[in-house]
DNA sequence: ATCATTGCAAACACTTTGCATACGC
DNA sequence: GCGTATGCAAAGTGTTTGCAATGAT
């Protein structure tokens, strides 16, 4: 997704009946701008600089209404905590146990999965790899 | 995995280096003749009348012994909970958001994915699916 | 004035940790 | 007897809920 100016992401968050307060639209283009797989603590710890009186309670609220509106995807890497991205195209997430960084690489769900679960209706798809990055393998 | 009696049980453990206590077999028994992906919780309410001072600790420890030597695999398809899955031939899993269980499915990790992570060390692969089972679909 | 959003505090649920007891070789 | 496994209780952590205050139209 472009990054876009306030207007822009106004606009977007108003056309799927989300009512463009400060804070979704500050969190709304956080998650543009930082395609980081972040947690709540990672969006909370950047803005609560820009915004002091931010409460995790509304990056919650905030990314549970996302969710529900296809806005953002969550993303079940770790066992403890949920991660957030974007909406984008259909891909799949590397988590590197070195660095803990993630990766996104395409996949296509369709060649691999679909054929197995004929007759059945598939809403969200979801694949996840841990093992060690390129940069790390060779560090070792 | 085939069902094994209380000897063979006990020698899968020992050729692994973990000890085989009553705890620990029953709980390897029980994922065994169980491939419903259960929770600690749906372990410890099978498991509680039969082994009455069983503690969920146990559990978590065994499991977590178990996961460590590759005979389980721990399943993120629900955001707030583990389950857990006897180590067979790699598949996916399908959880149906209607009558809450979770299928599995044959997936080729390799065609997809691991073109796309060309360097990458991989180690784990999860692919975890949600929507309406065949079942559910018919009755709505 | 009304209604939705925000944000604090408390509640919740799953998992891990600390430690004393019990068990097995 | 020694070392490990067990299991209770408490702590830890991510997330949700209740509710009063605030904000927007």
């Amino acid at each position: 997704m472009k990054p876009m100016n306030l207007t822009d992401l106004s606009s977007f968050l108003s056309e799927r009946s989300i009512k463009p307060s400060f804070q979704r639209i500050k969190i709304l283009n956080y998650l543009i701008h930082n395609h980081i797989h972040p947690t709540v603590n990672d969006i909370y710890d950047s803005l609560i600089s820009e915004i002091p009186s931010l409460s995790k309670t509304t990056i919650y609220n905030t990314l549970n209404i996302f969710a529900k509106n296809k806005i953002v995807k969550e993303i079940n890497i770790e066992e403890n905590e949920l991660r957030y991205d974007i909406n984008t195209h259909e891909h799949g997430h590397f988590k590197c146990i070195e660095c803990q960084e993630v990766f996104d690489f395409d996949i296509a769900f369709e060649d691999s999965a679909k054929k197995s679960l004929d007759g059945f209706e598939l809403l969200e798809c979801e694949m996840n790899i841990k093992g060690v990055c390129k940069t790390c393998k060779n560090i070792k």
